[in-house]
RNA sequence: GGCGCCGUGGUGAAAUGGCAGACACAGCGGACUUAAAAUCCGCUUCGGGGAAACUCGAGUGCGGGUUCAAGUCCCGCCGGCGCCA
């Protein structure tokens, strides 16, 4: 007995054939601008999906449904004559592998390279339109090569605040210069001759050492000592988001804060850029807001207070400086430099345990809202400067410092967490907002001792405010930084909730950083020491005591007599952050992507563009998961812009539109995981249905951007169609072979078949470009019903249909391309053919249905001729013998004619 | 707690403010078949009336509002998801 399942086509014969075809023909090979072949009259169109990291587990069901949504608008935008590129690619640096490398002791590269060739045969056996020529892996030395080389443009630039914008750090170093020899090129930046004029009054004994640290100060790559998330387990720091709870993203292992010298890229300095140049694309406003809260921005003023019986100032920021009246004490972020300073000997036990204490935890924890406020008294005090107040200084841990100035003035009042700690500690708390303009009008009232019942956070009016009262919030903001800026205690300012982007991580299979240490003191390589590889190791374990792995090979670590090189590597982020720009251009030596390569692919033109670019995002479409909706988008923004600032790219943005899949969750609703046993394996789909079945169902489940189960039923409906559309072509004959079908006849298609012929290639054609493949595929399935009984069966509809699906299923409409021998001058794949035209005049109906509504209900339908005008429209309503009977004896108020839709009579009572 | 997104048949879903449920899945019935599978055709939101053609009513999470007309727009709830706290 034959255990041969019984295929509805054979698409297993159908798809290697042509997958093979495709790639010895390299008919989606798109070549660059003075390659053999490039068509410079044809617009660009560049659309991408985010590359995935190669795991050792295969692909699953949920990766191919952004790749097919791409494969498909790749597909329809070259049949529309675009010059397509539509790459992929590989993110191969991280943790897992190095995990798996620790278990077992093979190479990581070792398991790498065997995970990408799982990751390529199963994309390959899909059929997607890939230039497999563009295939960029993130740990090739060629392309980490180039990763490193941005980290020196990062480590060599400075960002310039009033300009806006990132200059080589040459130019910084030129103004601190004695003898200074680019004047030209800086004398006219007032924030440069600023520096200098600031450092030139120094001493020279002092001047050299000050001037590296305001060169190292301004560098986009720095090295910082601030604490960090440390994963004793996983022998590595993780970056802020990585830490889930206290615990470790991956793994769930506890982590720790612990001070350690970092290298960091000063994202911080882009923050306006990120918000403001967001306004230009295509993105989801949903998460063009996610980044916009990200990063945080919030108006406020830095203030200055003094302690009590010192010279010591506190800076504090605050978003409600109208409430300064209301600072009944001031707390200090624990780890405060000034804590030290101005502890009092009676509490400076107490103090020192508490710094211990919070040292142990998170940001996350100490911010948490609901966890009970804790902190203690310095012993000292404050002098609220608009009243002469003494208040007491505190610490506590919901004061970070690396937020603002990591000081606050404590509105107890008017904020949530200062309330609550005032009430824990007994601390005073004032009234001095209040939500009716009413009160304390007059100004000048006495402090309140009445303390209020409840905290008020909104915005109102001011009152026990002295010269504020009775101002709103807005105005009271105004005023009080305008009379304490006179007296130079206060300057407006805005803050960002963005943090410098934390750059090193303790690992192995990353790239390391091209930089080594003498005298205590980080020094670049020059550009033409890349790549610089990874030493060769056997132990890839962690050292446990926060020493890289990499400091286990110590030859390698030994640069020259005096110096040694940088053992961190870099972030998984760094190689995804510009891979879009590789494939531009992905075997070039010589430069990261070429300026040609770059331009096209990113802009469009081939010459310098003349005027001012229409879009500033460089890629047409984006397409992956929200999980990176903020941080692989802001990183990947972020280098761009340096990139485009330093002028090596074209565009200040790099992705146009974007779009964000949903997730595939498994046949149970739930998330699709190995340990619930509900993941599908696109292979198998493969096996049992074919990859166009398995394309059509990923686009036939519902919209791309929607979270929606996989239904193996469902999968098996749309075989069905696909099944259907093979058998309007061909059946079977008595031997069981598949012969041209024998309904297939050159006649005309009748009026109403013609009409649904030219709807699909409307619909299908206008559902692509508008991403709605779900009914592009219905509009698809309308047309095979209606052609599955027709006999005899106009060929030519074939022929429509078989262009129109060919995005969609495209092993199967080639085959029956060539099948139907409409590859008149030989064996041009469809894929090459244009689009088909619709002829809109066919879909004009002469005869409209009108539907007759009384008070809005559907009460009859009446057939008019197409040009009928309104009152013959309204008149024919009127005789409907229907409508006659639901308006007898009632008085009609109002009639509503829309044309070509329907009439309603609204009637009385 | 704040912000954002989403709630439509048994299921996935469709619907420029204009006939709710296209297209599928599942189910039911029929044709073909010795039989089954496959295939083709039909029915399939709920409730009432009718032998039937059909007909009446209700219906897009809940409650209001705007409009001749609301799944769609506005306000307030409830539930789910995501992000931030």
């Amino acid at each position: 007995m034959s255990t041969e399942r019984r295929r509805p086509y054979p698409y297993d014969q159908i798809e290697p054939k042509w997958q093979e075809r495709w790639e010895s023909a390299r008919t989606f090979h798109a070549p660059n601008p003075g390659d053999p072949g490039f068509d410079p009259a044809r617009p660009k169109y560049y659309v991408l999906d985010m590359f995935p990291y190669p795991s050792g587990a295969g692909l699953h069901v949920g990766h191919p449904e952004g790749y097919t949504a791409t494969d498909i608008i790749g597909r329809y935008k070259k049949m529309r004559g675009c010059n397509v590129l539509h790459p992929m690619g590989w993110d191969a640096f991280g943790l897992p592998a190095e995990q798996y490398a620790i278990k077992t002791g093979q190479h990581p590269s070792v398991t790498t390279a065997e995970n990408v060739g799982r990751f390529r045969t199963q994309l390959k056996k899909i059929g997607f339109a890939y230039d497999w020529q563009r295939e960029v892996n993130t740990t090739d030395p060629g392309y980490y090569c180039w990763t490193q080389w941005i980290f020196l443009r990062l480590y060599h630039s400075y960002f310039d605040p009033f300009l806006q914008k990132s200059r080589p750090i040459s130019l910084l170093e030129d103004a601190l210069a004695d003898e200074p020899k680019r004047t030209d090129e800086w004398k006219d930046d007032d924030y440069l001759a600023g520096l200098r004029a600031h450092s030139g009054d120094l001493p020279p004994e002092r001047r050299r050492a000050v001037r590296e640290a305001i060169i190292d100060h301004h560098r986009l790559a720095y090295v910082s000592e601030a604490p960090v998330n440390w994963c004793p387990a996983l022998g590595t720091v993780l970056a802020n988001e990585e830490v889930i709870d206290g615990k470790s993203e991956v793994g769930g292992h506890p982590v720790e804060r612990r001070p350690m010298r970092q290298w960091m890229l000063r994202i911080t300095t882009y923050a306006q850029r990120l918000i403001d140049e967001l306004d230009g694309l295509d993105w989801p406003e949903s998460i063009k807001l996610l980044q916009r809260n990200w990063i945080g921005r919030s108006e406020g003023a830095e203030v200055q207070f003094t302690v009590a019986g010192s010279e010591e100032k506190i800076t504090v920021f605050t978003t409600r400086p109208d409430t300064l009246y209301g600072a009944t004490y001031m707390v200090l972020a624990p780890e405060h430099p000034l804590v030290e300073r101005i502890v009092t000997e009676e509490q400076a036990g107490a103090v020192e345990e508490y710094k211990e204490k919070t040292a142990r935890k998170s940001d996350l924890e100490r911010t948490e809202l609901s966890k009970e406020k804790t902190g203690v008294w310095t012993g000292a005090f404050a002098i609220n400067p608009v009243n002469v107040e003494r208040i007491p200084i505190w610490i506590a841990d919901y004061v970070l410092l690396g937020y603002g100035t990591g000081a606050i003035m404590a509105v107890p009042a008017h904020d949530e967490r200062d309330w609550e700690f005032a009430r824990k500690y007994a601390l005073p708390i004032r009234e001095v907002v209040s939500d009716t303009p009413t009160l304390g009008l007059g100004g000048g009232s006495s402090p309140c001792q009445a303390e209020p019942l409840e905290v008020f956070v909104g915005e109102g009016y001011a009152i026990h405010s002295g010269p504020l009262d009775g101002l709103s919030t807005a105005d009271a903001k105004v005023e009080i930084v305008r009379q304490l800026t006179g007296r130079g205690l206060a300057r407006k300012t805005i803050n960002y909730k963005l943090r410098d982007w934390l750059f090193s991580r303790q690992r192995y299979w990353g790239e390391p950083f091209p930089i080594v240490w003498e005298d205590g003191k980080h020094r670049a390589l020059p550009d033409t020491h890349l790549p610089v590889n990874p030493p060769p190791l056997d132990d890839f374990k962690p050292t446990g005591t926060g020493e890289p792995p990499l400091a286990k090979a110590t030859q390698w670590v030994r640069y020259s007599d005096k110096a040694t090189r940088e053992t961190n590597t870099m972030p998984q982020w760094a190689g995804s952050c510009w891979y879009y720009l590789r494939y531009c251009d992905p075997v070039n030596h010589n430069r990261f992507v070429g300026v040609d390569a770059e331009r096209y692919w990113m802009t469009g033109t081939v010459e310098q563009p003349a005027g001012a670019k229409v879009r500033p995002g460089g890629v047409d479409l984006y397409v992956g998961g929200t999980e990176h909706a903020v941080l692989h988008l802001l990183y990947a923004r972020f280098w761009h812009k340096v990139l485009f600032d330093l002028g090596y790219v074209s565009t200040p943005e790099p992705f146009q539109r974007l779009v964000n899949q949903g997730i595939i969750l498994g046949e149970d609703g739930q998330k699709m995981s190995k340990s619930r046993g509900n993941v599908v394996n696109p292979d198998d789909v493969i096996t049992e249905y074919g990859a166009d079945a398995l394309r059509c169902y990923e686009m036939f489940m519902g919209p791309l951007e929607q979270t929606k189960p996989w239904s193996m039923a469902g999968v098996e409906g749309v075989a069905r169609f696909l099944a259907r559309v093979w058998r309007l072509a061909v059946e079977e004959n008595q031997a069981g072979e598949w012969v041209l079908s024998s309904a297939l006849q050159d006649i005309e298609p009748d009026k109403a078949q013609l009409k649904v012929i030219h709807a699909t290639i409307k619909k299908v054609g206008e559902d692509i470009e508008s991403l709605g493949f779900n009914t592009a595929i219905s509009q698809m399935m309308i047309f095979v019903n209606t052609f599955t009984n027709a006999n005899p069966r106009p060929r030519k509809a074939l022929r429509s249909l078989l262009q129109v699906l060919n995005p969609f299923a495209p092993h199967l409409t080639e085959e029956l391309w060539e099948r139907l021998g409409f590859d008149e001058n030989g064996a041009k794949p469809l894929a090459t053919e244009p689009w088909p035209a619709y002829d809109a005049a066919l879909l004009v109906e002469d005869e409209i249905e009108i539907v007759l509504q009384v008070n809005g209900k559907v009460r009859d339908k009446i057939i008019v001729k197409k040009e009928a005008s309104k009152e013959e429209v309204e008149a024919a309503a009127r005789a409907s013998s229907k409508i006659a009977e639901w308006t007898a004896g009632k008085e009609i108020k109002k009639v509503v004619v829309v044309p070509g839709k329907l009439v309603n009579i609204v009637v009385a009572g």
